[in-house]
RNA sequence: GCGUCGGUGGCGGAGUGGUCAAUCGCAAUAGACUGUAAAUCUAUCGCCCUUUGGGCUACGGAGGUUCAAAUCCUCCCCGGCGCA
């Protein structure tokens, strides 16, 4: 494979380490929070603010590129990060989330951390209603835009991925539901091995020489057994890392991610997709995971909530009005080196579009320095130290 | 001065005899958000009591008609418009 390697710099305590992965368009210092980039652009932030908040990568997403602006459009620009003007790597995800958020659900209050528990009436209500089915050879979506049809097999997957030309691309997956049962999460990783294997199958063809490199997906919900299996099937092909998907319970998130970092080969990175609170990722980076990728620092910047070293705060609360002090006090990014907390409560208050954008470097900076933080811990020999201090101070809620 | 239309909760604006503490929007106050259907969504929003319940005060003001009035009548106050 030219240009992808992964390099460990220095392992433990536990399973935590820390490393580089290398690829052609440049170096990931590992653990890292790559920021999402769903279509094609960090929402609210230029790839020159994405970058000086510290971001090394960022991923976006195979669906939403795939309806628009349309593969004719990505391959005339030359992929999508030349595209946007992204200057280092990149990831894709399948689409696999969106067989998930698309489709079981839809319409539902799932998401891919569940509160609840597993579901007795799991995925028999309102199935019309949804705009992905699943069949053992595929996927097919109704857009989510237009409600035309569109289908997407682990083939047409890895194509869109080629052509979108991310260095990193993940095997076609399905994202399953915190609520799905047992018997179900089983048949949807068999399935997703198949697929697997099938993507694997399919890059081969599309990239002989292996310029891209490509990640299965462990699934098997919250199940020992599932979710080891899982780990060990996929360790058994020929992947150039792993993504861990599908769905977790909030209290054992970690757990989980254990089970299967410990099947999984050490000197191949593991990203743990989707996840980003920044409790959960000191969690799992102590477990072994090396990347992250989560919507939660920008989608909750938009919606007024910031991260702080004590926990989340929403700034449209009536306390900030004349709160003239940082978000963090602390915090090198650009947003906390200008602007008070009175100043953003202000913008977003008001619907502000600086809001989004100003929230959204500082919260995308928090977590990048969380998982950096994490680094260097490591390399020094202290990451117990500095997960103990970032969790106890953390989840204190509330500044102030 | 005459005529006419109108005065509703923080604002805009429905309602025009009972199902009205009063549709809805905005604002406000909280909350949620984990491979982005998301610059979105949810809840509360007259006062008091422990409740899916109860009590009180309210639709410019004062009277009145009625079993029942934000809704009908009379007078008064205020505003817009038209005519003098």
């Amino acid at each position: 494979m030219k240009g992808f390697n992964y390099e460990i710099i220095k392992s433990g305590p536990g399973k935590a380490r820390a490393g580089i992965i290398h690829t052609k368009n440049g170096d990931i210092q590992t653990p890292a929070f790559i920021p999402v980039g769903t279509k094609a652009t960090v929402k609210a932030l230029t790839p020159e603010e994405v970058k000086s908040a510290g971001a090394q990568a960022v991923l976006a997403n195979t669906y939403h590129l795939y309806l628009a602006p349309g593969m004719e459009t990505i391959e005339k620009a030359g992929g999508f990060a030349k595209f946007m003007n992204w200057h280092g790597p990149t990831f894709t995800d399948s689409g696999g989330f969106q067989v998930f958020s698309l489709g079981l659900a839809f319409g539902e209050k799932v998401s891919k951390v569940a509160r609840g528990d597993v579901s007795e009436d799991f995925g028999e209500k309102n199935d019309h209603a949804k705009l992905a089915k699943i069949d053992e050879d595929g996927v097919t979506f109704s857009s989510h835009v237009d409600g035309s049809l569109h289908r997407f097999t682990p083939e047409s997957s890895m194509d869109i991925q080629w052509k979108l030309g991310a260095d990193i691309i993940f095997a076609f997956d399905e994202c399953t539901s915190p609520q799905a049962p047992y018997e179900y999460q089983k048949s949807a990783w068999e399935r997703t091995h198949r697929w697997a294997k099938r993507s694997i199958d399919a890059h081969e063809k599309l990239d002989p020489q292996n310029v891209q490199a490509i990640f299965g997906v462990v699934q098997g919900g919250k199940f020992e057994d599932l979710r080891k299996e899982s780990a060990r099937e996929l360790a058994k092909m020929n992947f150039d890392g792993f993504g861990i998907g599908g769905s977790f319970s909030k209290d054992d998130i970690s757990t989980a991610v254990g089970w299967v970092t410990e099947e999984l080969p050490d000197d191949k990175p593991r990203h743990l997709l989707g996840i980003g609170e920044p409790e959960d990722m000191i969690l799992a980076i102590a477990e072994g995971i090396d990347t992250f990728d989560c919507v939660t620092p920008t989608r909750n910047a938009r919606n007024g909530t910031l991260y702080t070293s004590t926990g989340k705060v929403h700034m449209k609360n009536e306390r900030f009005k004349n709160d003239f002090s940082a978000v963090t006090e602390d915090c090198d990014c650009y947003t906390c080196s200008n602007f008070s907390k009175a100043y953003l409560s202000h913008l977003y208050k008001q619907g502000e579009m600086l809001a989004g954008t100003l929230g959204s470097i500082h919260n995308i900076h928090f977590l990048i320095k969380v998982a950096s933080g994490a680094r260097k811990a490591i390399l020094e020999d202290n990451f117990e130290d500095y997960a103990k201090k970032f969790l106890n101070t953390y989840k204190q809620s509330a500044i102030d």
